[in-house]
DNA sequence: TTGAAAGCGATACCAT
DNA sequence: ATGGTATCGCTTTCAA
């Protein structure tokens, strides 16, 4: 016995050739539902490459026919309804395109966008993802490969973004608010960087143009669990607030959720608007008044724009690198 | 102008090091940061690359260094929760084995599952899928790739299978509800297939075993409105029901639903058990007590026998391929 | 530190 | 209908 074992050497087409007795072109046209070869031939090589358990190799198939595109996505949490949504939508215009998606979930993790990001490269054709790395980093990290960004601003030549727009849904929803007669309007904005998000400023232009003081803030993880918490530690601070609007809709969700442990009945004592526009919203009790994107144009808009940069295509005005929101009226506000 | 335009042509290494004055192999070390270099060289390969948008082709690299692997994941709908949560535990246990996971997402279309599997063979080294086709349709598509179905027995040799065994904790929740008083118990059953569903037989059992009469069944389609006509259907034949045992979580919660709008008030009024366990369940009011499954350990588990099939290491224990199911008591029953 | 040459495993093109 | 040969773009020896 060898001490040097060194697991099965792979099957290649020429051992396939060899054991029919034939050259390898032919076992590529067997293999392949090319013409140009007898019946019988046929057969005895696709009984060969079945015997031998032959299968044949992406790679050197890919390096001939230089025909096949991927695309890495690359999300933080997948169970995140808001990126289940997203993913969806990018698979399906992938789908459209024929190109394949490579799926990366860091798992909310720095690190692991990182060590994703690193071997993504070698992989697909482009990256699409909601990335939090500095941009210097991300532009080191993808070596050349075109990166679109989701949610964020580019300043690389190889980059694009798609960006959300929601100062008008906001201003829309504290409008609505306004004139249901709220007064004290409070916010939950998430809780991950230091400084208050875009949409947080939506809010305040929202309130201001109002006429409303905008300082009841209080901040949330992103998470059901933390809308919870947020809520009680806002109507703590500001407990005669009568109106809240929430940085996304799985934050609204725990918010709903913390009104009804405090006696809060929702919307009667306390209205709730969220934002994304997730399908879960219709799902909860009551249903979810949202400043809804259109989640399915995000993911879609993403991959189409990898496809572009990668074919070099000219570029396409921002505003149709843009999602916009619009105010949803259901039943909690 | 030519009329034969043909393209940019691909960047290759080559280009990279006749721009550098340099060998292609220099190239390769400086873009591969192995050492053996010089600084200047290194800097000026470099300069080079970025300056001819140089990217490696994956497809040479991974024909070289053969030690990237990756699994396609094929699923019916990636915004069903369940599956969901299938894909998530597969991303993560993939990332643990250093895979790469490609997506594909069926949209229920059993041609867009055939037309997956016919590309899909040529983009990963194996697959994992909950899977419609006829097996032999599968055999014939995916060409000498392993196979894991979930949730679906197997026959070929070269396939695996990741299966669910919730008898046990169907039979939990039946007894669960018995105890609590209820007699008259239905079912509503999935309506995708003409025969009654494994899930159908297990609830027999129960009920049976309990000495009950399970015959109130009627069928739903599964998705939230399936669950809700559903329930009227059911509750229309066979009024005097107490407790309904439901197919699957989201059909749960269509049922849920349903009730409120009836005026039954659950669990008062109907007892609701469904089945998955998904975080979903958590959300909606009342939550929902259900017969649990541990969808991580089935995503992790498919794509670890995935693993396992394509290096030929010895097969596994057939209760080490199922995933059990437990009673999760809640608030709807 | 750098370069030349030999593959990796398939397909395409051109003979025969 | 079948085979020979070049080729895809890169990494890995092995020399220099």
């Amino acid at each position: 016995m060898a001490s040097s074992e060194t697991g099965p050497r792979r099957v290649t087409i020429d051992d396939v050739a060899e054991a029919a007795g034939v050259s390898r072109q032919t076992v590529s046209r067997a293999l392949n539902d090319k013409g140009e070869i007898g019946v019988a031939t046929k057969q005895r090589v696709l009984d060969a490459a079945q015997a031998l358990g032959y299968r044949p190799s992406r790679f050197a198939r890919g390096l001939v026919r230089q025909d096949t595109f991927s695309v890495g996505l690359v999300i933080p949490d997948l169970l995140n309804p808001f990126f289940t949504e997203v993913a969806a939508a990018a698979l399906e215009a992938a789908r459209a395109l024929g190109w394949h998606v490579v799926v990366y979930d860091t798992g909310d993790r720095v690190e692991e966008e990182r060590g994703t990001l690193e071997v993504v490269a070698s992989q697909v054709d482009a990256v699409v993802g909601y990335l939090s790395l500095p941009e210097d980093e991300i532009v080191r990290l993808t070596r050349g490969l075109p990166v679109v960004l989701i949610d964020r601003k580019h300043h690389s030549e190889r980059f694009s973004s798609i960006l959300i727009d929601g100062e008008a849904g906001v201003h829309a929803a504290i409008r609505h608010l306004n004139r249901a007669g709220h007064r004290r309007i409070g916010m939950l904005d998430h809780a991950e960087r230091s400084e208050p998000s875009v949409r947080h400023d939506w809010f305040d232009g929202a309130m201001t143009a109002c006429g409303l003081d905008a300082r009841a803030v209080a901040r949330a993880d992103q998470s059901v669990e933390g809308g919870e918490h947020g809520l009680h530690e806002l109507l703590a601070r500001h407990p005669d607030l009568t109106a809240v609007f929430m940085f996304n809709d799985i934050i609204a969700i725990g918010g709903l959720r913390a009104a009804r442990r405090l006696g809060r009945q929702v919307p009667r004592d306390l209205a709730v608007i969220g934002f994304d526009g997730l399908r879960l919203g219709t799902l909860v009790e009551p249903p979810l008044t949202t400043v809804a994107l259109d989640t399915r144009a995000l993911g879609a808009l993403a991959v189409e724009e990898a496809a572009r940069l990668l074919t070099g295509s000219g570029p396409v005005r921002t505003d149709e690198l843009t999602v916009g929101a619009e105010l949803r009226l259901r039943e909690s506000a």
